[in-house]
DNA sequence: GAATATTTCGGAAACGTTTCCATAATTAAA
DNA sequence: TTTAATTATGGAAACGTTTCCGAAATATTC
């Protein structure tokens, strides 16, 4: 079976290959007969073109790369949903790769995709990025990279966040308001900005509302999970345990039901619980689980309108320096409340 | 900023594109000393060889496509977090796509995918793929296509399941053994093979207990989530409602859940119920779920060693036409007992 | 020391497109 | 009719690699 290429089918129609192609791209200097010609023989062989070829030529692959911390959560596929739902009208891939919250893998990602593989990037931190310096090659070789939710601020392009400030603020001043005393913060890393913001929002609403604080009631998680579940667990244990937890991760929220299955505190009795996640079954868990959740759909439909206006207009504006923001929403369930 | 490929070295070094070529491939023709002046510019400059050019010439890509039926599922993301850790070894590249359920948009990806964009697919089908005509398509154009879970029976291929049939059986064998009389089987479509599978494992429990048998027992739902709560709303209002129910896929699980929730029905005292799922926390459900969860993991493991092998090694022998069963494993938590 | 093998490199073709440039044929303008 | 503009096509170069084919220069063998 001969390889049908652009040469094959001008050889058999007795053309050049330049009027094949042509023919095959609609071009205005073609007549309407040669069009039908070269169409017709097209279909019947079933002509594929060469996308690398194509894109060799071209300097482009309709390609999009994306970087994920963590595949098993349901925010981060939201948001490729999204995206694609977008770019899969213009003809785009998705070339999709998992740092597994690894900052080496995440370089060692980020260095496949300086060969021009992609043009352009969109990702989301690991949570052991503190120097930025693989980005930062990224954006010198001039290959468009935006960020969504874990964003390198030093990279002048544009970052969809959510209200991660706000949003702390009004989850932790919720337990407030449930009567809580002592709240504890989880957070993955203070490397990555959410973190950050949203640790900022939980210690602007303790300290508005004058309630004690003990640094101790923020508590830094790994990605070790057994480890994660031992340093809950001794935080639960003492009679000076927290009465109200705010998780920044939904995996943190989870190992933490897990560990107060275990004991004999009660949600919302004893402990209660608001955390950041977007897991679509938060209502029927035992008990149903106070969350915040980001527009994950909104933010990838975002990225891809973004990116599908620079890559396909011809005016080269340039992606702005700016953050966009997309407020999150909280939904009161029976975990935080009496 | 010139951009630095393999002809500007060469004229840097003042030697031939080959020659330059080579000493980067680390070719034996090349002397040490060539070799180390070479790595060191390209280093200096940070080339990075252009994949395009390169799979043009090779005529392969170091890419995989991967079409899943649904992204915003644990168990497809397990898959291919399984594959990943294969293949990035190699050096491959994951090219991902979402079919939403829907055949037309399989096709589309697929008829994107026969220009030899990817160096083989690995996919499940949708649940309205009932021809494979498009599939045999790849088939025939030579391009190594492999199946997990929903396969295509048809194509001779190697094909990943698990052990359906049995474990459609020992839940409905299960249900059966607490008690249940009337049991419900949930469907999402009679044309996927797995669908099949389990129902065939569950009708064969029935007509083994001699239990009574009604048609209307089986419960075809759709990809229209409020359609299905109405479906399954109505099934549970009459006296003659079922006392079991087990879920071929976890999403209708979810969606009994929820509508057991709006009824004064307690799980499982009133109805015991079993799914087909891969959810992480199937525990801190109300009640805990008992799932049949298939070895997700291992799959796009098995997935991606078969195909490493197939595309890196020299000796060319061909995918096997072989259905190869990795055993789900049934945990049985409390909405299942009494 | 002549013949042969080995080492090391250069030139050019090839992968499949697209597009620049040229040109013959046709049509419009003068 | 002659000249200029338009239409429709062909030829060849280019994108950045890799590799086939040669061919010097050096090393080895008899």
């Amino acid at each position: 079976m001969a390889k049908v290429n652009i040469k094959y089918l001008a050889s058999k129609l007795n053309m050049a290959p330049s009027t094949v192609s042509r023919a095959l791209n609609d071009s205005y200097e073609i007549s309407h007969a040669t069009k039908a010609k070269v169409m017709a023989l097209a279909k019947e062989l079933n002509y594929q073109p060469n996308p690398y070829a194509r894109s060799l030529r071209a300097h482009s692959s309709k390609t999009i790369g994306i970087i994920i911390p963590e595949r098993i959560n349901n925010f981060f596929s939201q948001v490729i949903d999204g995206l694609e739902s977008v770019t899969q009208e213009f003809g785009y891939h998705l070339l999709i790769y998992n740092s597994n919250e690894d900052v080496e893998q995440e370089k060692k990602i980020i260095s496949y995709l300086l060969g021009g593989r992609v043009d352009a990037i969109v990702m989301s931190v690991s949570s052991q990025t503190s120097s930025s310096e693989h980005l930062v090659q990224v954006y010198n070789q001039g290959i468009p990279i935006i960020f969504f939710d874990r964003i390198a601020l030093d990279i002048p392009t544009t970052k969809f966040i959510t209200n991660d400030f706000e949003s702390g603020y009004l989850g932790t001043k919720h337990l407030i308001d449930q009567g809580c005393k002592k709240i504890s913060f989880l957070s993955l890393s203070k490397e990555i900005t959410i973190g950050k913001e949203r640790l900022n929002g939980y210690l602007e609403a303790i300290k508005t509302s004058e309630l004690p604080f003990d640094e101790s009631w923020i508590l830094e998680c790994t990605q070790d999970e057994k480890k994660n579940a031992e340093v809950i667990e001794q935080m639960l244990f003492p009679i000076s345990r927290p009465d109200g937890i705010i998780s920044s991760v939904e995996k943190l929220a989870i190992t933490t039901y897990q560990v107060l299955k275990k004991t004999r505190l009660k949600v919302p009795q004893d402990v209660r619980v608001v955390s950041f996640s977007n897991m679509g079954i938060a209502d029927l868990l035992d008990p149903p689980l106070s969350t915040i959740s980001q527009p994950a759909g909104e933010i990838g439909i975002a990225c891809g309108k973004l990116l599908m206006k620079k890559l396909t207009k011809k005016k080269q504006e340039n992606i702005q320096d700016e953050i966009i923001m997309i407020p999150s929403s909280m939904k009161v369930r029976k975990s935080s409340q009496p």
